[in-house]
DNA sequence: TAGATTGTTAATCGATTAACAATC
DNA sequence: TAGATTGTTAATCGATTAACAATC
Protein backbone atom coordinates (compact mmCIF):
# COMPACT_ATOMS: atom_id res chain seq x y z
CA UNK A 1 0.00 0.00 0.00
CA UNK A 2 1.10 3.45 -0.85
CA UNK A 3 2.45 5.88 2.64
CA UNK A 4 0.11 8.29 3.96
CA UNK A 5 3.03 10.81 3.21
CA UNK A 6 2.74 10.42 -0.45
CA UNK A 7 -0.62 11.09 -0.67
CA UNK A 8 -0.64 13.76 1.21
CA UNK A 9 1.51 15.60 -1.37
CA UNK A 10 -0.67 14.43 -3.93
CA UNK A 11 -3.22 16.69 -2.07
CA UNK A 12 -0.18 19.53 -1.37
CA UNK A 13 0.41 19.37 -5.10
CA UNK A 14 -2.88 19.68 -6.14
CA UNK A 15 -3.39 22.86 -4.02
CA UNK A 16 -0.52 24.49 -5.48
CA UNK A 17 -1.25 23.52 -8.82
CA UNK A 18 -5.62 25.82 -8.13
CA UNK A 19 -2.47 28.30 -7.12
CA UNK A 20 -0.52 28.56 -10.16
CA UNK A 21 -3.30 28.40 -12.38
CA UNK A 22 -5.05 31.06 -10.65
CA UNK A 23 -1.81 33.30 -11.76
CA UNK A 24 -2.70 32.02 -15.38
CA UNK A 25 0.61 29.50 -15.26
CA UNK A 26 0.07 26.91 -18.39
CA UNK A 27 2.72 24.41 -17.76
CA UNK A 28 4.84 24.01 -14.50
CA UNK A 29 8.09 21.92 -14.27
CA UNK A 30 8.66 19.19 -11.63
CA UNK A 31 11.10 21.97 -9.65
CA UNK A 32 8.77 24.35 -9.53
CA UNK A 33 6.36 22.32 -7.87
CA UNK A 34 8.55 20.84 -5.37
CA UNK A 35 9.84 24.34 -4.37
CA UNK A 36 5.87 25.25 -4.05
CA UNK A 37 5.59 22.18 -1.80
CA UNK A 38 8.85 22.36 -0.07
CA UNK A 39 10.30 18.79 -1.15
CA UNK A 40 12.49 17.60 -4.04
CA UNK A 41 12.06 17.66 -7.60
CA UNK A 42 13.33 14.16 -7.24
CA UNK A 43 10.31 13.37 -4.94
CA UNK A 44 7.24 15.25 -7.35
CA UNK A 45 8.81 12.74 -10.73
CA UNK A 46 8.74 10.15 -8.46
CA UNK A 47 5.25 10.71 -6.94
CA UNK A 48 4.05 11.10 -10.26
CA UNK A 49 5.65 7.84 -11.80
CA UNK A 50 4.09 6.19 -8.81
CA UNK A 51 0.76 7.25 -10.38
CA UNK A 52 1.44 6.89 -13.97
CA UNK A 53 1.32 10.65 -14.78
CA UNK A 54 3.43 11.84 -17.30
CA UNK A 55 5.11 15.14 -18.47
CA UNK A 56 6.62 16.21 -21.46
CA UNK A 57 10.72 16.03 -21.58
CA UNK A 58 11.76 19.77 -21.88
CA UNK A 59 8.14 20.59 -22.00
CA UNK A 60 7.05 19.83 -18.11
CA UNK A 61 4.05 19.32 -17.23
CA UNK A 62 -0.08 20.96 -17.96
CA UNK A 63 -1.37 22.65 -15.21
CA UNK A 64 -4.97 21.85 -16.05
CA UNK A 65 -4.56 18.36 -16.85
CA UNK A 66 -2.15 17.52 -14.28
CA UNK A 67 -4.86 19.00 -11.37
CA UNK A 68 -7.76 16.63 -13.23
CA UNK A 69 -4.92 13.41 -13.11
CA UNK A 70 -4.64 14.58 -9.43
CA UNK A 71 -8.42 14.72 -8.45
CA UNK A 72 -8.92 11.59 -10.44
CA UNK A 73 -6.61 10.04 -8.33
CA UNK A 74 -7.51 11.33 -5.18
CA UNK A 75 -11.42 10.46 -5.60
CA UNK A 76 -12.94 13.79 -5.64
CA UNK A 77 -14.90 13.29 -8.74
CA UNK A 78 -17.72 12.01 -6.87
CA UNK A 79 -19.72 13.46 -4.10
CA UNK A 80 -19.19 12.20 -0.57
CA UNK A 81 -22.12 11.99 2.34
CA UNK A 82 -21.33 12.39 5.94
CA UNK A 83 -22.52 12.15 9.31
CA UNK A 84 -21.62 13.40 12.42
CA UNK A 85 -22.17 12.19 15.41
CA UNK A 86 -21.49 14.64 19.02
CA UNK A 87 -23.04 17.68 18.52
CA UNK A 88 -20.75 19.24 21.26
CA UNK A 89 -17.88 21.82 20.46
CA UNK A 90 -16.46 20.13 17.96
CA UNK A 91 -19.45 18.57 16.10
CA UNK A 92 -21.24 21.78 16.10
CA UNK A 93 -17.95 23.65 14.62
CA UNK A 94 -18.04 21.30 11.95
CA UNK A 95 -21.63 20.74 11.02
CA UNK A 96 -21.43 24.60 9.91
CA UNK A 97 -17.69 24.24 8.21
CA UNK A 98 -18.16 25.23 4.88
CA UNK A 99 -14.76 23.79 3.92
CA UNK A 100 -15.84 20.47 2.82
CA UNK A 101 -18.63 21.50 0.27
CA UNK A 102 -15.77 22.20 -1.66
CA UNK A 103 -13.84 18.99 -1.03
CA UNK A 104 -17.38 17.06 -2.36
CA UNK A 105 -17.89 16.13 1.10
CA UNK A 106 -21.87 17.07 2.08
CA UNK A 107 -23.01 16.57 5.99
CA UNK A 108 -25.97 15.12 6.00
CA UNK A 109 -27.07 14.72 10.03
CA UNK A 110 -25.64 14.84 12.67
CA UNK A 111 -26.34 12.73 15.93
CA UNK A 112 -26.44 13.10 19.68
CA UNK A 113 -27.07 11.11 22.95
CA UNK A 114 -28.93 14.63 24.58
CA UNK A 115 -32.53 15.08 23.74
CA UNK A 116 -31.93 18.88 23.95
CA UNK A 117 -29.73 19.17 21.30
CA UNK A 118 -32.23 17.23 19.11
CA UNK A 119 -33.31 19.60 15.98
CA UNK A 120 -34.97 17.84 13.21
CA UNK A 121 -35.27 21.31 11.77
CA UNK A 122 -31.86 23.08 11.68
CA UNK A 123 -29.53 23.22 8.62
CA UNK A 124 -27.96 19.78 9.07
CA UNK A 125 -30.65 18.16 11.05
CA UNK A 126 -29.53 16.65 14.56
CA UNK A 127 -31.25 13.28 15.69
CA UNK A 128 -30.98 10.78 18.27
CA UNK A 129 -28.08 8.26 18.26
CA UNK A 130 -30.49 5.64 17.91
CA UNK A 131 -31.72 6.39 14.89
CA UNK A 132 -28.07 6.41 13.24
CA UNK A 133 -27.97 2.86 11.95
CA UNK A 134 -31.18 3.21 9.76
CA UNK A 135 -30.26 6.53 8.73
CA UNK A 136 -26.61 5.24 7.64
CA UNK A 137 -27.75 2.22 5.84
CA UNK A 138 -30.96 4.19 4.14
CA UNK A 139 -28.69 7.10 2.95
CA UNK A 140 -25.53 5.26 1.93
CA UNK A 141 -23.52 7.22 4.20
CA UNK A 142 -20.18 6.46 3.38
CA UNK A 143 -18.15 9.01 5.56
CA UNK A 144 -18.59 9.43 9.54
CA UNK A 145 -17.02 12.14 11.49
CA UNK A 146 -16.53 11.43 15.69
CA UNK A 147 -17.46 14.45 17.75
CA UNK A 148 -18.03 12.46 20.75
CA UNK A 149 -15.93 12.35 24.51
CA UNK A 150 -13.20 9.46 24.62
CA UNK A 151 -15.04 6.77 26.60
CA UNK A 152 -18.08 6.97 24.08
CA UNK A 153 -15.81 6.83 20.70
CA UNK A 154 -15.25 2.99 20.59
CA UNK A 155 -18.21 2.61 20.66
CA UNK A 156 -19.61 4.83 18.33
CA UNK A 157 -17.15 3.69 16.06
CA UNK A 158 -18.37 -0.13 16.31
CA UNK A 159 -22.01 1.39 15.67
CA UNK A 160 -20.80 3.23 12.38
CA UNK A 161 -19.12 0.09 11.45
CA UNK A 162 -21.84 -2.36 11.37
CA UNK A 163 -23.89 0.43 9.85
CA UNK A 164 -21.73 0.11 6.68
CA UNK A 165 -19.75 3.59 7.03
CA UNK A 166 -16.78 2.86 5.08
CA UNK A 167 -14.20 5.68 6.72
CA UNK A 168 -14.27 7.83 9.95
CA UNK A 169 -12.54 10.71 11.05
CA UNK A 170 -11.95 10.35 14.76
CA UNK A 171 -11.80 13.69 16.83
CA UNK A 172 -12.16 11.93 20.21
CA UNK A 173 -8.17 11.75 21.97
CA UNK A 174 -8.57 8.08 22.03
CA UNK A 175 -6.52 6.08 19.60
CA UNK A 176 -9.42 3.49 18.08
CA UNK A 177 -9.14 0.35 16.64
CA UNK A 178 -10.97 -1.00 13.55
CA UNK A 179 -10.59 -3.75 11.50
CA UNK A 180 -9.66 -4.20 8.05
CA UNK A 181 -13.47 -2.68 6.64
CA UNK A 182 -12.51 0.61 7.45
CA UNK A 183 -10.42 3.48 7.41
CA UNK A 184 -9.43 5.79 10.71
CA UNK A 185 -7.97 8.67 10.74
CA UNK A 186 -7.62 10.39 13.89
CA UNK A 187 -7.25 14.05 14.68
CA UNK A 188 -6.06 14.51 18.08
CA UNK A 189 -5.99 17.65 19.37
CA UNK A 190 -5.02 17.20 22.53
CA UNK A 191 -1.57 15.37 21.16
CA UNK A 192 -0.99 18.29 18.46
CA UNK A 193 -0.56 20.60 21.67
CA UNK A 194 1.20 18.03 23.39
CA UNK A 195 3.72 17.81 20.52
CA UNK A 196 3.96 21.38 20.12
CA UNK A 197 4.96 21.77 23.31
CA UNK A 198 8.13 19.24 22.87
CA UNK A 199 9.00 20.98 20.13
CA UNK A 200 8.62 24.72 21.98
CA UNK A 201 11.11 23.35 24.63
CA UNK A 202 13.17 21.41 22.51
CA UNK A 203 14.20 24.77 20.36
CA UNK A 204 13.84 26.69 23.40
CA UNK A 205 16.93 24.44 24.95
CA UNK A 206 18.89 24.29 21.11
CA UNK A 207 19.50 28.04 21.66
CA UNK A 208 20.66 28.32 24.93
CA UNK B 1 16.33 16.25 16.18
CA UNK B 2 14.10 13.87 17.02
CA UNK B 3 11.45 12.43 14.53
CA UNK B 4 7.57 13.61 15.22
CA UNK B 5 6.27 9.80 15.08
CA UNK B 6 8.64 8.72 18.26
CA UNK B 7 7.02 12.21 20.02
CA UNK B 8 4.15 11.14 19.21
CA UNK B 9 4.31 7.52 20.08
CA UNK B 10 5.49 9.14 24.31
CA UNK B 11 1.94 10.55 24.20
CA UNK B 12 0.57 7.54 23.37
CA UNK B 13 2.32 5.62 25.69
CA UNK B 14 1.29 8.28 28.52
CA UNK B 15 -2.11 7.91 27.55
CA UNK B 16 -1.72 3.88 27.83
CA UNK B 17 0.08 4.58 31.30
CA UNK B 18 -2.90 6.42 32.65
CA UNK B 19 -5.36 3.59 32.11
CA UNK B 20 -2.98 1.28 33.16
CA UNK B 21 -2.61 2.88 36.60
CA UNK B 22 -6.29 3.46 36.83
CA UNK B 23 -6.61 -0.02 36.35
CA UNK B 24 -4.30 -0.75 39.67
CA UNK B 25 -1.43 -2.19 37.38
CA UNK B 26 2.14 -1.10 39.13
CA UNK B 27 4.36 -2.23 36.94
CA UNK B 28 5.06 -3.28 33.32
CA UNK B 29 6.51 -4.72 30.63
CA UNK B 30 7.87 -3.39 27.44
CA UNK B 31 5.56 -5.97 25.62
CA UNK B 32 2.32 -4.96 27.36
CA UNK B 33 3.09 -1.63 26.65
CA UNK B 34 4.07 -2.55 22.75
CA UNK B 35 0.46 -4.12 22.49
CA UNK B 36 -1.41 -1.37 24.21
CA UNK B 37 0.47 1.44 21.80
CA UNK B 38 0.12 -1.62 18.89
CA UNK B 39 4.35 -0.57 17.77
CA UNK B 40 6.82 -3.41 18.78
CA UNK B 41 8.47 -4.11 22.12
CA UNK B 42 11.55 -3.45 20.50
CA UNK B 43 10.51 -0.19 19.52
CA UNK B 44 9.17 0.77 23.35
CA UNK B 45 12.72 -0.07 24.32
CA UNK B 46 14.35 2.14 21.63
CA UNK B 47 12.49 5.14 22.07
CA UNK B 48 12.88 4.87 26.01
CA UNK B 49 16.90 4.42 25.24
CA UNK B 50 16.82 7.73 23.16
CA UNK B 51 15.33 9.44 26.35
CA UNK B 52 17.38 7.72 28.90
CA UNK B 53 14.41 5.87 30.72
CA UNK B 54 15.91 3.03 32.08
CA UNK B 55 13.80 0.09 33.87
CA UNK B 56 14.65 -3.16 35.67
CA UNK B 57 16.07 -6.22 34.05
CA UNK B 58 13.53 -8.91 34.68
CA UNK B 59 11.69 -6.52 36.63
CA UNK B 60 9.70 -3.91 33.61
CA UNK B 61 9.19 -0.37 34.79
CA UNK B 62 7.40 1.38 37.10
CA UNK B 63 4.22 2.57 36.24
CA UNK B 64 3.99 6.14 38.27
CA UNK B 65 7.83 6.91 37.55
CA UNK B 66 7.74 6.10 33.82
CA UNK B 67 4.38 8.33 33.39
CA UNK B 68 6.30 11.34 35.19
CA UNK B 69 9.51 10.64 33.33
CA UNK B 70 7.21 11.09 30.57
CA UNK B 71 5.87 14.38 31.55
CA UNK B 72 8.84 15.71 31.73
CA UNK B 73 10.16 15.06 28.55
CA UNK B 74 6.97 16.13 26.75
CA UNK B 75 7.22 19.51 28.82
CA UNK B 76 3.76 19.35 30.52
CA UNK B 77 4.99 20.44 34.10
CA UNK B 78 4.23 24.09 33.70
CA UNK B 79 0.85 25.51 32.44
CA UNK B 80 1.26 27.28 28.95
CA UNK B 81 -0.47 30.45 28.16
CA UNK B 82 -2.51 30.02 24.64
CA UNK B 83 -4.47 33.11 22.33
CA UNK B 84 -6.71 31.87 19.54
CA UNK B 85 -6.69 34.16 16.28
CA UNK B 86 -10.38 33.48 14.17
CA UNK B 87 -13.52 33.69 16.29
CA UNK B 88 -15.84 31.68 13.90
CA UNK B 89 -16.71 27.92 14.02
CA UNK B 90 -13.39 26.76 14.72
CA UNK B 91 -12.21 29.38 16.80
CA UNK B 92 -15.16 28.66 19.46
CA UNK B 93 -15.23 25.03 19.57
CA UNK B 94 -11.58 25.42 20.61
CA UNK B 95 -12.19 28.31 22.85
CA UNK B 96 -15.59 26.06 24.55
CA UNK B 97 -13.02 22.70 24.61
CA UNK B 98 -12.20 21.32 27.92
CA UNK B 99 -9.83 18.87 26.92
CA UNK B 100 -6.83 21.28 27.02
CA UNK B 101 -7.11 22.23 30.33
CA UNK B 102 -5.74 18.94 31.74
CA UNK B 103 -2.83 19.17 29.11
CA UNK B 104 -1.55 22.63 30.82
CA UNK B 105 -2.81 24.50 28.54
CA UNK B 106 -5.30 27.88 29.43
CA UNK B 107 -6.80 29.81 26.42
CA UNK B 108 -6.26 33.36 27.55
CA UNK B 109 -8.28 35.56 25.06
CA UNK B 110 -9.39 35.23 21.60
CA UNK B 111 -8.88 37.80 18.60
CA UNK B 112 -11.08 38.66 15.69
CA UNK B 113 -11.72 41.44 12.54
CA UNK B 114 -15.15 41.58 12.76
CA UNK B 115 -16.34 43.60 15.77
CA UNK B 116 -19.36 41.78 16.22
CA UNK B 117 -17.38 39.15 17.46
CA UNK B 118 -15.81 41.42 20.15
CA UNK B 119 -16.58 40.35 23.90
CA UNK B 120 -14.45 40.96 26.67
CA UNK B 121 -16.91 39.75 29.08
CA UNK B 122 -16.55 36.63 28.15
CA UNK B 123 -15.15 33.35 29.89
CA UNK B 124 -12.59 34.15 26.92
CA UNK B 125 -12.62 37.64 25.61
CA UNK B 126 -12.31 38.48 22.07
CA UNK B 127 -10.73 41.44 21.29
CA UNK B 128 -9.88 42.98 18.35
CA UNK B 129 -6.95 41.63 15.84
CA UNK B 130 -5.23 45.87 16.63
CA UNK B 131 -4.89 44.23 20.35
CA UNK B 132 -3.20 41.08 19.76
CA UNK B 133 0.61 42.37 19.74
CA UNK B 134 0.62 44.32 22.65
CA UNK B 135 -1.31 41.32 24.37
CA UNK B 136 0.69 38.36 23.26
CA UNK B 137 3.81 40.72 24.34
CA UNK B 138 2.34 41.96 27.86
CA UNK B 139 1.38 38.80 28.75
CA UNK B 140 3.77 36.20 27.74
CA UNK B 141 1.98 34.04 25.86
CA UNK B 142 4.00 31.18 23.89
CA UNK B 143 1.64 29.46 21.99
CA UNK B 144 -0.97 30.98 19.46
CA UNK B 145 -4.02 29.16 17.43
CA UNK B 146 -4.51 30.22 13.89
CA UNK B 147 -8.30 29.45 13.00
CA UNK B 148 -8.83 32.17 10.30
CA UNK B 149 -9.76 31.59 6.53
CA UNK B 150 -6.28 30.56 4.86
CA UNK B 151 -5.97 33.73 3.30
CA UNK B 152 -5.82 35.38 5.95
CA UNK B 153 -2.99 32.99 7.88
CA UNK B 154 0.13 33.70 6.55
CA UNK B 155 -0.46 37.37 7.58
CA UNK B 156 -1.90 36.07 11.34
CA UNK B 157 1.80 33.99 11.92
CA UNK B 158 3.63 36.68 11.06
CA UNK B 159 1.84 38.85 13.42
CA UNK B 160 2.12 36.26 16.18
CA UNK B 161 5.60 35.56 15.09
CA UNK B 162 7.05 39.25 15.24
CA UNK B 163 4.69 39.21 18.98
CA UNK B 164 6.86 36.62 20.33
CA UNK B 165 4.73 33.25 20.16
CA UNK B 166 6.84 30.32 20.68
CA UNK B 167 4.57 28.01 18.65
CA UNK B 168 1.74 27.44 16.63
CA UNK B 169 -1.15 25.24 16.00
CA UNK B 170 -2.32 26.47 12.22
CA UNK B 171 -6.09 25.03 11.10
CA UNK B 172 -6.24 27.56 8.06
CA UNK B 173 -6.46 24.71 5.35
CA UNK B 174 -2.90 26.17 3.89
CA UNK B 175 0.53 25.19 4.84
CA UNK B 176 2.06 27.92 6.19
CA UNK B 177 5.75 29.06 6.19
CA UNK B 178 8.10 30.34 9.36
CA UNK B 179 11.26 30.73 10.31
CA UNK B 180 13.59 28.76 12.53
CA UNK B 181 12.34 30.87 15.90
CA UNK B 182 8.85 29.10 15.66
CA UNK B 183 7.59 25.90 15.74
CA UNK B 184 4.46 24.96 13.56
CA UNK B 185 2.09 22.18 13.82
CA UNK B 186 -0.69 21.96 10.79
CA UNK B 187 -4.29 20.51 11.39
CA UNK B 188 -5.64 20.76 8.00
CA UNK B 189 -9.28 19.12 8.11
CA UNK B 190 -9.60 18.96 4.23
CA UNK B 191 -6.78 17.13 3.47
CA UNK B 192 -7.48 14.81 6.27
CA UNK B 193 -11.00 13.97 4.70
CA UNK B 194 -9.49 14.00 1.34
CA UNK B 195 -7.01 11.74 2.31
CA UNK B 196 -9.46 9.73 3.88
CA UNK B 197 -11.36 9.60 0.61
CA UNK B 198 -8.13 8.36 -1.13
CA UNK B 199 -8.24 4.97 1.49
CA UNK B 200 -11.92 4.61 1.47
CA UNK B 201 -11.78 4.44 -3.08
CA UNK B 202 -7.62 2.05 -2.45
CA UNK B 203 -9.78 -0.03 -0.01
CA UNK B 204 -12.72 -0.38 -2.24
CA UNK B 205 -10.54 -1.59 -5.48
CA UNK B 206 -8.65 -3.77 -3.33
CA UNK B 207 -11.83 -5.55 -2.40
CA UNK B 208 -12.90 -6.09 -5.95
C1' DT C 1 19.95 -20.93 40.14
C1' DA C 2 17.02 -20.79 35.99
C1' DG C 3 14.20 -17.91 33.53
C1' DA C 4 12.69 -13.58 31.94
C1' DT C 5 13.37 -8.98 30.56
C1' DT C 6 16.13 -5.07 29.54
C1' DG C 7 19.32 -2.18 26.72
C1' DT C 8 21.93 -1.91 22.74
C1' DT C 9 24.01 -3.32 18.51
C1' DA C 10 23.45 -5.05 13.95
C1' DA C 11 20.25 -6.18 10.19
C1' DT C 12 16.33 -4.93 7.67
C1' DC C 13 13.08 -2.23 5.59
C1' DG C 14 11.04 1.60 3.29
C1' DA C 15 11.21 6.14 1.79
C1' DT C 16 13.88 9.91 -0.11
C1' DT C 17 17.41 11.70 -3.01
C1' DA C 18 20.96 11.77 -6.58
C1' DA C 19 22.35 10.66 -10.95
C1' DC C 20 21.90 10.13 -15.64
C1' DA C 21 20.26 8.10 -20.06
C1' DA C 22 16.45 9.08 -22.98
C1' DT C 23 14.35 12.51 -25.59
C1' DC C 24 11.70 16.55 -26.79
C1' DT D 1 21.23 21.10 -33.02
C1' DA D 2 22.16 22.19 -28.14
C1' DG D 3 20.07 22.50 -23.96
C1' DA D 4 16.72 21.34 -20.64
C1' DT D 5 13.68 18.28 -18.44
C1' DT D 6 11.62 13.91 -17.70
C1' DG D 7 11.38 9.06 -15.93
C1' DT D 8 13.72 5.53 -13.73
C1' DT D 9 17.45 3.16 -11.56
C1' DA D 10 20.85 3.00 -8.02
C1' DA D 11 22.63 5.07 -3.76
C1' DT D 12 21.64 7.06 0.51
C1' DC D 13 19.40 7.96 4.56
C1' DG D 14 16.65 7.27 8.57
C1' DA D 15 13.58 4.63 11.11
C1' DT D 16 12.03 0.13 12.62
C1' DT D 17 12.85 -4.53 13.95
C1' DA D 18 15.43 -8.62 15.34
C1' DA D 19 18.76 -10.62 18.02
C1' DC D 20 21.23 -11.42 21.97
C1' DA D 21 24.54 -10.47 25.78
C1' DA D 22 23.99 -8.55 30.26
C1' DT D 23 21.73 -9.12 34.46
C1' DC D 24 18.13 -9.04 37.90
Amino acid sequence: MIGRNCIVRLSRYKNALYQFKKLGVVKIFSDNLAEAVNVTASQVRKDFSIFGISGNKRGGYQVEVLIEQLKDILGKNEVQKAVIVGAGNIGRALMNYTGFEKEGITIVAAFDIDPHKFNEQANVPIFGIDKLNSFISNNKITIGIIAVPAVAAQQVLDLMEHAGVKGVLNFAPISLRANNNIVVNNINLELELENLIYYINASARTKE
